[in-house]
DNA sequence: CGTTAGCTTGATTTTCATCAATACTCGTGG
DNA sequence: CCACGAGTATTGATGAAAATCAAGCTAACG
């Protein structure tokens, strides 16, 4: 198994740390994990951090590595995923700035982490992580916390894969897709498909085809015209929720 | 929304603890969220605590009731799930014996969780259990190390919805009953399927006859028998991993 | 017994996947 | 600047899987 580049292999050999700043100003620094800490924990986490850069579809690790780090996205975005041995895919969630990776219950990591676009990501040791963490059960809180918001997404994704249509699934998609952009206060008018046909048809339980397909179909329904092949118009928003809701 | 019954609404009135004698001596007492705890701490817990005893398909929270309570399965089963406003449902998980519901991030909960059969749960006020997690970090490491685990079966779960067809659905998860009766010394020859097919289906992501059908196709394939409706003999053990690996 | 709920089986339709071309986009080099 | 090619997306034709519609069957329970 693991076929793909693999060059930011368990990111451990990496330029040092500091490579944004400090902590203090870090650009995620009120949303992360860390967010909860206060300047004399974030002194000392500083000493255990990296940052670590990768390129757009690099690796950063794989199903079955030994999960000796733990990951916040900093800029970029990551891909999650899981296979099949014949090689089909499932996409489990994408990671965004402020978010973390890799925090498994096992030894090893149980599925692909990969960078969606160029990225950078801050890099603990999980040791280090959990000797902080034994320090500052806010910390743990804040994770505990994080994690569970995870987790009803997973729980919401499960329901769009095993019970709705072709059609409720994209539109919950591009809801999904609008609503985030609306948080970070980026364009939702022409709003961009920051993704692959590929790695929506992977995250929706598709085939590219039917992906396709299925943008025409909501274009022709006129609920969406596609202006460029990565831009998305929402022309009934209404239309486009009800679908979405199934 | 919400017509089924729900005798055990929000299950604040409720027979008062000890029912099951003491935390100290409870049947869950090594693998729950509780066990890290030393015991001036337990008895602290015992008395926040109160069991609930549920009733086959009884509804013990739904989605959008206030979220006051975190729930330890004792005995019995839960089932979790989603639904969309015309009534497809997706079962997102099972809850056994010294696994916890109840714990989300939002002011309400975001499922439906109900018992699967008679059920006896340990309830504990959110506002109760957050006091006692602030003043025992250890127990916020157990749930975060659960919680982890549970996000995993999730993902798991989302690669099976996705990407897997009937057939290996119904191996995977008459694999996982597989390990989980070895994993609690119940039969596995005669293996106890403890649901019904419509359980099943939901489960899966199916409809009941798809389900029936591929029960029969396995039945046929001789790689399973069914002596009763309840009980499946699983009779070519590799073939069905075969399957259930994808 | 007769009724009912849960399960199975059969016939048909729908949805989506698959297979196969064809188009579009962008970067490279002639 | 245009031609070429690779990668990506669309479209079309066909097939397979699963859903739906519709009977029957079986076992448990009054």
């Amino acid at each position: 198994m693991g076929k793909g580049a693999r060059t930011g292999m368990n990111c451990d050999r990496t330029r040092a740390s500091g490579a944004n700043g400090y902590c203090f100003d870090c650009v995620v620094h009120t949303r992360a994990f860390c967010a909860a800490l206060d300047s004399a924990a974030l002194a000392k986490l500083e000493t255990l951090q990296s940052v670590v850069e990768l390129q757009s579809e690099e690796t950063m690790f794989m199903e079955g590595d030994r999960a000796v780090s733990f990951f916040t996205v900093l800029t970029g975005a990551l891909r999650i995923s899981k296979l099949l041995p014949d090689g089909r895919r499932q996409i489990t969630g994408f990671v965004l700035p402020g978010e973390f990776v890799g925090l498994s219950a096992e030894e090893t990591y149980v599925d692909h982490a990969e960078a969606l676009t160029d990225a950078s990501v801050c890099r603990f040791a999980m040791s280090d992580l959990r000797r902080i963490g034994a320090e500052y059960p806010e910390m743990g809180g804040q994770l505990l916390a994080m994690t569970n918001t995870i987790l009803t997404r997973a729980r919401e994704h499960m329901l769009l894969l095993g019970r709705m249509k072709a059609p409720e699934k994209l539109a919950s998609f591009l809801v999904g897709l609008l609503n985030r952009a609306e948080a970070t206060e980026q364009p939702t008018d022409p709003l961009a498909l920051p993704v692959s046909r590929a790695d929506i048809a992977d995250y929706l339980g598709l085939t590219i085809e039917t992906v396709s397909r299925t943008f025409t179909q909501l274009r022709s329904d006129a609920i969406i015209a596609l202006p460029e092949r990565n831009l998305v118009r929402v022309v009934d928003g209404e239309a486009l929720a009800q679908l979405a809701e199934g």
